[in-house]
DNA sequence: TTGTAAGCGTTATCAG
DNA sequence: CTGATAACGCTTACAA
């Protein structure tokens, strides 16, 4: 292009106040407008919004956007959302997978869009045609890591509080638990199992139910960050009220852990690594990448600040 | 339509596995396909995520999506990200502008799509030709309010840790100190301001260094959340060492700063609320809201829970 | 260098 | 109810 025409058209770009359209721009020329999307329970968790953050960085880096919904554990919004972004042609698609979803049914949905799932793998009632790449932590292996560490303080009863079984990384980590317990030659307690809860106040109302009991336990295991912070705040109740010390081990480390009267022992995780590592796997696979479908699992590691260190 | 036609078209959609394009749809009818943008500096700042989660959800519930991009308080990466979301087509843009960045180059880049700055306004070296909507916190009002309320407990020597004053939050908080003070007839001692610290690593060295002065502050004012979770590790190490207690007064809520051994005192607003007036206030615009640009300010409230009550 | 035409996947309009 | 046609804003190709 001459010069001098260049300089022409960038004026005329000016005066006009002329803004290319990149939606027509990619509609012309077959692929979609650099755009990722992300479906998460919620943004607003912790968890979830460094997940968000790492697959919007790895796709800035590429000059790609993300759009990020969240769907709040609800099949139907999940559903709505990934035809949504679909239908916008997104490049590709990282699923969180919400509690209950039959992915069977996405499939058709799903179909000519590259998908990842991320801490969760797609649940399948009926038989998938497809398989899917998924990037997960390893719930069963922290969880008895924790739990393991609780026996060899010697607890013998220790308390458990997850989320929903329904939900996959609570099932995982619950039989994480038992696999422990039964490695120890430990009976399982049901009575000590509360799963349901699934925010802060729950999980706080679950633990005083536990410690009420008549015959209580002397430590506790929680499945989530969340599920953590409410039983904390249950215990520091219970403390208040001069109440003996209860050993505490928390899947997912959080901001402050440390700092708390009693420093909290926690599973910790790069969850933002789930976002980077799905994201590049979506990014080879755009590239044409051809492997089998990838089954990734991130490790996770015991961090031992005190409140796992409680003696029964 | 035809009952009988309907169910042979469904039918079909179904064999050829056909999805709507909604990209060409939104480009056929010149409206942009639902989709609203924000620029934020850190989604993984809970003060972030919260006003994106809830401006996705205000977008939610009228069918819109949003595309969430973090500029990292960088103006070359808002920029290229205001950019990119206009040439998309964005109906509309919530934008937290970056530190320093001069939105006077952004007129033309922002002329036909509509924007509400959220958090802090707009920033014009030059005369801008256009006025935005900006949806602000009281910053003035609680950074006054907590400074009064050390003051109140006797404290005479507060210092303070800010981020650098370039930033339009900063600048106001470090005003509401100054008002304080000298509506409480004290002179503003200049040595016990550290204004620069933008990350807890920062603050925390600007903390120890504040209370090895010779003649330390009995007080710290700490002007976001990132900073006095900082300032509150460096108090831990300094208690840890026997040190005598020093109050704080932080500008944020977080999670679990009432259970911390000194349950913090902060100035407490709803981060969410930006982003959900912002959005409405968009989408009001997009209605057809003829207005003169709006500023909202959104009030600030004391929440005492001990750390400001220590005496000096 | 400039101009013209076709086509991406929709939808709206207007015959048949 | 079916079918043909044009247009949204862009890119690519080929001709003038």
């Amino acid at each position: 292009v001459g010069a001098a025409t260049a300089a022409r058209v960038h004026e005329t770009i000016a005066a006009l106040g002329f803004r290319r359209n990149d939606l027509a721009r990619s509609l012309r020329h077959g692929r979609s407008s650099a755009t990722l999307g992300l479906v998460i329970g919620d943004l607003a968790n912790p968890f979830y919004s460094a997940i968000a953050r790492a697959a919007e960085q790895v796709a800035g880096e590429r000059g790609y956007l993300l759009i990020t919904a969240s769907c709040e554990e609800d099949p139907g919004r999940e559903r709505e959302l990934v035809s949504n972004l679909t239908s916008r042609r997104v490049d590709g698609l990282l699923l969180v997978p919400a509690t209950g979803a039959d992915h069977a049914d996405l499939d058709a949905e799903l179909a000519g869009t590259r998908v990842v799932f991320l801490d969760r793998p797609p649940a399948h009632r009926a038989a998938s045609q497809r398989r899917y790449d998924v990037v997960l932590l390893d719930n069963v292996g922290g969880a008895r890591r924790g739990t393991e560490h609780l026996v060899a303080q010697g607890h013998r009863r220790i308390g458990l509080i997850g989320d929903t079984p329904a939900l996959f990384t609570a099932a995982e980590r619950v039989a994480g638990y038992r696999a422990a317990l039964a490695a120890a030659g430990l009976e399982v307690d049901e009575r000590l199992l509360r799963l349901g809860p699934h925010d802060d106040a729950a999980a706080e109302a679950a633990t005083h139910e536990l410690l009420s009991l008549p015959d209580p336990p002397s430590a506790l295991l929680t499945l989530n960050n969340r599920l953590s912070v409410g039983a904390l705040r249950a215990l520091a109740a219970r403390r208040a009220d001069g109440a003996r010390g209860v050993a505490l081990v928390g899947f997912d480390d959080f901001e402050l852990a440390d700092l708390l009267p009693l420093a909290v022992t926690v599973i910790r995780h790069d969850s933002a690594e789930l976002g980077r590592r799905g994201a590049e796997l979506l990014f080879a696979r755009l590239a044409g990448d051809q492997r089998p479908p990838q089954r990734i699992v991130l490790p996770t590691e015991l961090v031992e600040r005190g409140s796992g260190e409680v003696a029964p």
